[in-house]
DNA sequence: ACCTATAACTTTTATATAAGACTTTGGACA
DNA sequence: TGTCCAAAGTCTTATATAAAAGTTATAGGT
């Protein structure tokens, strides 16, 4: 009703961290101002995994911005999975359960195209000292020692992927006391390191069985295998986690969807 | 100032197909209809590949919705990479250019992690009679006949890719007018026989390289290979090619991302 | 011919407003 | 105690308006 006289219907009256700033490069939309404030308190645990995110209209007032462009900041985390809406109940910091373990993180299906679920039948924590790779990639302090995680998993009762993980030490202090490892440990890195995998990349080759692999896996030593080397992000785009995972693919295979 | 008093900023006025229809399921909204719409000029073909599509305001009025409304809708369309947009140009429809075949439908790398582009060093054509899962899949009439490709491609002027593709005749009358068949493949489908490659499913295993592909890729007949199962996907989601890559990923690897 | 300023066009961003649709909650009622 | 219904909260969809930013064409001056 009010319909107040100011009549400011115009735009970016607002900019919040760069003004106006407009010379050819460097500038910023309202609404990834907005999405990055937004990130950035998620990064500070401000909202931890699973809790609910103050509404559009009140996160509009804070901020000082109109509800669109909070939903279409919204909008944009939710593309990358990292803030998930529902219609009616409001909107939630992305967690890491079994369901996104799952379709975003595990490319494995049968041969129906079904995603399987892998369950862990050994695991083995030590600690170790990298090499000058990974102790580079990691960005770890010069004495700075690593976990490493042997883990075999099984796919429908056979043993299928032969798994090895690296983490810092310092982004995981402690990490012995939670063996045994649980079966989703992006669960745990989110749970007990503050760690949100936001992200991955990966790498596949064709390599042959070594005799580890054949050993694990119950195969000939020359036979073929899919080799995926991963390396996992968090929210602030930190490299957490390397790791490598060596794959029968007689029954499953490597499922991948371009679009 | 005037604030109308018509008062009407309401919703779905002007529901296009459906009507009111909410009982459960079976409702789409406004903007998904219109997407639709588009996406059906596209398939019939009124908008050719790189044509202008009428700018928003003319497309609103045309289809009596709003601005807002037909923007939602072309920017789901941009998200399927099905239109490309240019702020102060205007939208366009998706090209197979160079570059969107070797950033969406091209995966292998080089262990600097830079997408490849592949040279074609062979390449046959031939008809042949299809199997009883090609003829299943490409959803063939009885008696029709396929297209079998093979290729053989370099990348950095090594052989690494031995490559067969299977069409259907029905689909590609007279193909083999354009032997030797280009190396961008996929803008062939789309000059010459109206079929946009809209997407691709791909399934990667890790195999032993045949006799045949040890001859091509001058391999030795052990040597693990990364087999690469394609199935290519019309604009209107019907299968429109079968695809077996075989991949030497000892300089190379298939780079998958996961967000 | 070349450069510049201007205008006209486009998409993009931002705001305001309103109603639809979904979920949860709490109270009335049997 | 259990069920139903209404209310309140949320996200979702839709429209209207306006300004900003990028592109292209045109007119004008040097």
């Amino acid at each position: 009703m009010t319909n107040s006289n100011d009549g400011n219907g115009g735009a970016a009256t607002a900019s919040i961290a760069t003004g106006r700033a407009n010379m050819q490069l460097g500038y910023t939309p309202l609404y990834l101002q907005v999405r990055q404030q937004l990130l950035d308190k998620l990064i500070s645990g401000e909202w931890l995994p699973g809790a609910m995110l103050p509404s559009e209209q009140q996160l509009s007032v804070q901020m000082g911005v109109s509800q669109g462009t909070v939903r279409k900041a919204l909008d944009a985390l939710s593309a990358d999975r990292i803030v998930v809406r529902h219609q009616g109940r409001g909107t939630f910091v992305a967690e890491h359960d079994q369901r996104r373990t799952l379709f975003q993180f595990f490319k494995i299906a049968d041969d129906k195209g079904d995603r399987v679920l892998p369950e862990t039948v050994y695991s083995q924590l030590r600690r170790a000292e990298p090499s000058t790779a990974e102790s580079r990639l990691l960005g770890l302090r010069p004495k700075a020692g690593v976990w490493r995680i042997v883990r075999h998993r099984a796919l429908k009762g056979r043993v299928m992927l032969n798994e090895q993980i690296t983490l810092s030490e310092d982004r995981f202090p402690g990490l012995d006391v939670h063996v045994p490892l649980p079966n989703n440990i992006y669960e745990l890195y989110e749970r007990h390191f503050a760690t949100t995998v936001a992200r991955a990349a990966e790498q596949l080759r064709a390599v042959s069985a070594s005799a580890q692999d054949a050993d694990v896996l119950g195969c000939g030593e020359t036979t073929p295998i899919l080799q995926i080397d991963r390396q996992a992000f968090a929210l602030n785009g930190a490299l957490v986690e390397l790791r490598r995972s060596r794959c029968l693919t007689e029954q499953f295979h490597y499922a991948s969807d371009l679009r």
